[in-house]
DNA sequence: ACTGAAAGAAGCGTTGC
DNA sequence: GCAACGCTTCTTTCAGT
């Protein structure tokens, strides 16, 4: 389980994912050994996926960014399709969504011409039925930061359960 | 301009945010000083914009993933309204889009509560309309990376007029 | 679970090409 | 713009509490 500890460095690396581990351990007042040990063990229990790099699409070509809605012929409840989906470059982000559509899809391209290219290789998936593209004109916030106030440290739980 | 061996570098660091200078001037062929510079360079310029951690949204107790489109009173071309949504918490992603909604956002929540103090907040914002929420059932493929396949080096802008 | 020490590795500035 | 050197700092292990 989560601890306060655990969740102040987890705020703290969200901020800085390059933070140096002695660092770290100074501005918890720990020291590096035990600051080590506890990030060791958020990795190996999966709260901490992966370390990454945000680039700027726009300095690398690919200026536009698209969602799309996918309608495919995939039974209830199951994500056959939506996974061959996933497998195509430039697609970044493929859910599964409850309502009309079935997945809602995020994807990076350099331009109209990416965009076609795109639409081509999702329409080439068999069981692809229906898509509506939306056109993103600027992203005004974009941060992979989560709000860990709802964290399930005991602490938090005790709070949650006195607001209540 | 970005060339060949910077493209290799965030080939690299988008698989591993977390990788070692040295390391990486040892995958590169190169000297460490001289990837540092590259390195530097490139977070000068905006193409890296940041060093992320990546976190299991589950383990922190944000269970739900939800995308809701938007309809706010701003004039065309405006996004004033959309500035300050992307103030409220737990909001990752603030997109101005094309079509009948003018904003598709991004947001992790605990469970309904929180998607209902969510609504609440957008709610509350002056000018907002209308809201569509998108529940996501499943999240299949969800990653930062990006295919630097059409970066704008001198070498690809040759390969891309090559095939045309 | 955390501390503290210690060896090895990496970061980063300087120098020269 | 890249390589080599060297001092500083960080990482990581291990014994101890």
């Amino acid at each position: 389980m989560i601890d306060d500890i655990d969740l102040e460095i987890l705020n703290i690396i969200q901020n800085n994912g390059k933070i140096a581990n002695a660092e770290l351990a100074r501005r918890l007042g720990m020291a590096p050994s035990g600051v080590l040990e506890r990030v060791k063990k958020l990795e190996k229990d999966g709260v901490i996926v992966g370390y990454e790099v945000r680039l700027d699409p726009k300095a690398v070509g690919l200026a536009l960014t698209i969602f799309m809605h996918l309608k495919t012929a995939d039974a209830v409840g199951c994500t056959a399709i939506g996974r061959e989906v996933a497998k195509i470059d430039g697609i970044q982000e493929v859910h599964w969504i409850a309502g009309e559509y079935n997945y809602l899809i995020k994807a990076r391209v350099n331009s109209t011409d990416g965009l076609t290219a795109l639409m081509k290789s999702i329409g080439a998936i068999p069981g692809v039925q229906d898509s509506r593209t939306t056109l993103v004109l600027g992203t005004l916030k974009e941060e992979q930061r989560l709000d860990t106030a709802f964290a399930e440290t005991k602490q938090n739980q005790k709070k949650l359960k006195k607001d209540t």
